[in-house]
DNA sequence: ATTATCTATAGATCTATAGATAATGC
DNA sequence: ATTATCTATAGATCTATAGATAATGC
């Protein structure tokens, strides 16, 4: 049966909304066109009216990721940004996080237009940490860059390690209390 | 056809070399049996009598990447491992490089047996950097957790970016620096 | 006799497409 | 008439296993 334009428009930011979370959660791989149309509450035939292609979805639903990511962050201070990002509960949401965090290994083995995405993404956390920042102008790009980094570094890697290793939140503390004491030293 | 012991043990031997580098390259869900095994030079259907699983042999391979990338950085001074690390070479070589970077994305939805092993992997390259720092040894082990974290997350975000960007050579330039830096500062 | 390899295949995925159906929007 | 959805399926994967073959090692 055909629908209306607006419950097309729902059931397309359905699907993406959707994939943004299960991509983030089970990886690029792990999420089947039938499985994640069964979650939106459509069947699997009715994807490709929406997306050409499981690719151009990637796109779509990493881009929305990174643009969450960047609003959530938008009106915090640079250290209540390190404060939310190398926490257990951002390492545990995986779902709900930062996809250069939950995705960027996988991103790398991603065709290069759709890479084009991570870069726009990484580019806007970039931006909106190197706002938050006090810093000289001169070196606050520079620093945000350091912060993502070592902060990216700290969530992919404790996230590989065994749940509730002590390694795994040893790399978390360790990394927060780096990034402050980065910040308080080069003011 | 039977073979020799030392036959089965080359065999078995290159079977694990091969798909350790594979998976770094391709990610392990990017590498079928059949396809390694094709590589090794045997069928895939003599691949179940040198593990039980693909599961076991991620395991086995996963912990020869951590071992051959701990070794090699063992005879470096902490300023030639950051530069080796955080490097456009390093990036560009994902099958040779360190497997932190290649595959913690995807280690993290692994089962908790593997993660083990990256945990383990983890801890080796922690203690080589730590090793390699001449710094008070109250604050080594934070130092090398701080250091192994900036450099991963600069390479897996460098990775994620399309190829020959600017962003992707500056988020390596200004990461290798920073880390520089942060030695030089609190040694 | 044991066993590492091989061929062949089972059974379960996966992405993508073809064609039918039915409600919107001209 | 158009088109978003549905059912059904094509064709290509994937991991794992069964059973035959042939060389080692008792």
């Amino acid at each position: 049966m055909r629908i209306s334009k607006e419950k097309r428009q729902e059931n397309h930011d359905r699907i993406v909304a959707t994939a943004s979370e299960m991509f983030r959660e089970r990886g690029f791989d792990g999420v089947g066109v039938a499985d994640l149309m069964e979650r939106a509450g459509l069947t699997h035939g009715g994807f490709y009216n929406h997306f050409a292609s499981k690719e151009s979805l990637i796109a779509e639903a990493s881009a929305k990721g990174f643009g969450e990511t960047t609003a959530r962050y938008a009106g915090y201070d640079v250290g209540a940004v390190i404060d939310a990002y190398v926490s257990r509960a951002h390492r545990d949401a995986r779902g709900q996080g930062c996809p250069a965090a939950a995705l960027s290994g996988e991103a790398a083995r991603l065709p290069e237009d759709t890479r084009a995405v991570f870069g726009e993404g990484i580019t806007g956390l970039v931006a909106a940490i190197e706002g938050s920042l006090a810093s000289n102008p001169k070196i606050a790009r520079a620093q945000a860059i350091s912060l993502l980094a070592q902060a990216v570094g700290a969530v992919v890697l404790s996230r590989a390690c065994p749940d509730a290793s002590a390694l795994a939140d040893e790399i978390l503390d360790t990394c927060r209390a780096d990034c402050h004491a980065t910040l308080a030293d080069r003011a």
